[in-house]
DNA sequence: ACTTTTTTCCATCAATTGATGGAAACACAT
DNA sequence: ATGTGTTTCCATCAATTGATGGAAAAAAGT
């Protein structure tokens, strides 16, 4: 399933990387269960076995979805840590969270996807689950809550996964917060962004200073 | 449908109780699409036409499962406001919090609901939407965010939401976030109780004195 | 004991869904 | 043009699922 994915990356204009690009939307948009062959194959505007002729069951369609987004996480993880080096831990925080927002907001069916990942009891092959541990220790290591990859303390950890969950359920939930905050899609960005740093950035850099005392 | 539930409550050995006491372990295991009518008879112990019987349309039960929690969850509201008023913001959080953890921990249901709620694009008849702009106004007002219960500012609002879910999320996600900090249940807990005052104390009680010079 | 009402279960339906076989349509080299 | 391999679609299957009709069983009323 992995070449397959490959030969969809060689060949944007291909069917297998259109069908690929319309999994990842409905997917996205209902998870798995809700999702059916049906829906994705009327999105790109082909029979269903057409489907299946590329890309066999609907659970490798899946899987190739939830790999690409896994790597493009990586890639915006990079991102952040190049922008990011060097500067004060404030400013780290700033910008990795304005990144980070910006790109989950312009790709929604990321968060919703991860988001599935974590609240479903029924598994789907591959989830987002690897690769998630490794995203942690980096973050740690970036944010300064560990000096070492190897070695994040459980708290540490516990508060990336605390930031990681907010920054994603504002962004998957907007079509449930929005209306309660009576706002347009642009300002609920603005909103969320400030209501991100308001939230974490004293967490954070008031532990700075308790840390000198440890 | 709201009788129905009424009755339920009446009489809490009755078969309409058994059968909604079913129903809401199994929809806040597995949600609304993916539970089926056979899953929650089988759970009782009954055929699925005498759930039927009781409770006609899968949607029926559903909403009076979401109307149950909701009222329960304003019970706990209320429960808090009376234990932490009077207290110092810094601890009216943290009972807060600690509060809230106990319950939906005990109750682990109720936090995969409400996510379910947010994220599916598929409504389902009644969902928690209608309570939530009440419970953040009634929140944003104990916590000192807002003067008036009708007048509270969207940035109160949103911040209140980010402690809503990040509380929801570390419960609901235990079985996807707890293997990955290697511990057990009850240290879990513990952990997720001191990571929320971590991130959230400093946030709100460093926004106090902001507020003195606005 | 008898009706009458309520409750429970068996059998079944129609719709949906994941998946496949096989025929047609297409592309392309020779 | 002919043959070869690829791609697409139509028809269909088996399993699941929400839902119902009707008969049996149980409870309640007289």
């Amino acid at each position: 399933m992995s070449s397959r994915l490959e030969k969809a990356r060689q060949d944007p204009g291909s069917m297998k990387a259109k069908i690929l690009a319309s999994a990842r939307k409905i997917f996205g948009e209902y998870g798995y269960n809700d999702t059916t062959t049906r829906m994705i194959a009327k999105d790109v505007g082909i029979d269903i076995s057409t489907l299946y002729y590329h890309w066999g069951e609907k659970q490798d369609l899946y899987e190739a979805v939830v790999i690409e987004i896994g790597e493009e996480i990586q890639d915006q993880l990079n991102d952040i840590e190049r922008k990011v080096s060097g500067r004060s831990l404030t400013t780290r925080l700033e910008i990795a969270l304005d990144m980070m927002c910006d790109y989950l907001f312009a790709h929604p069916e990321v968060s919703n996807l991860f988001l599935f990942g974590y609240f479903n009891k029924t598994r789907h092959g591959v989830a987002l689950d690897n690769k998630m541990s490794e995203y942690i220790a980096n973050i740690a290591v970036a944010m300064d809550l560990a000096q070492n990859k190897k070695k994040v303390s459980i708290q540490a950890k516990a508060r990336i996964l605390a930031v990681w969950n907010t920054v994603l359920n504002f962004i998957s939930g907007e079509s449930f917060f929005r209306p309660m905050l009576a706002t347009s899609h642009v300002n609920y960005m603005k909103v969320v962004k400030e209501t991100l740093k308001f939230i974490l950035v004293p967490a954070f850099t008031s532990e700075k200073e308790k840390l000198k005392i440890e």
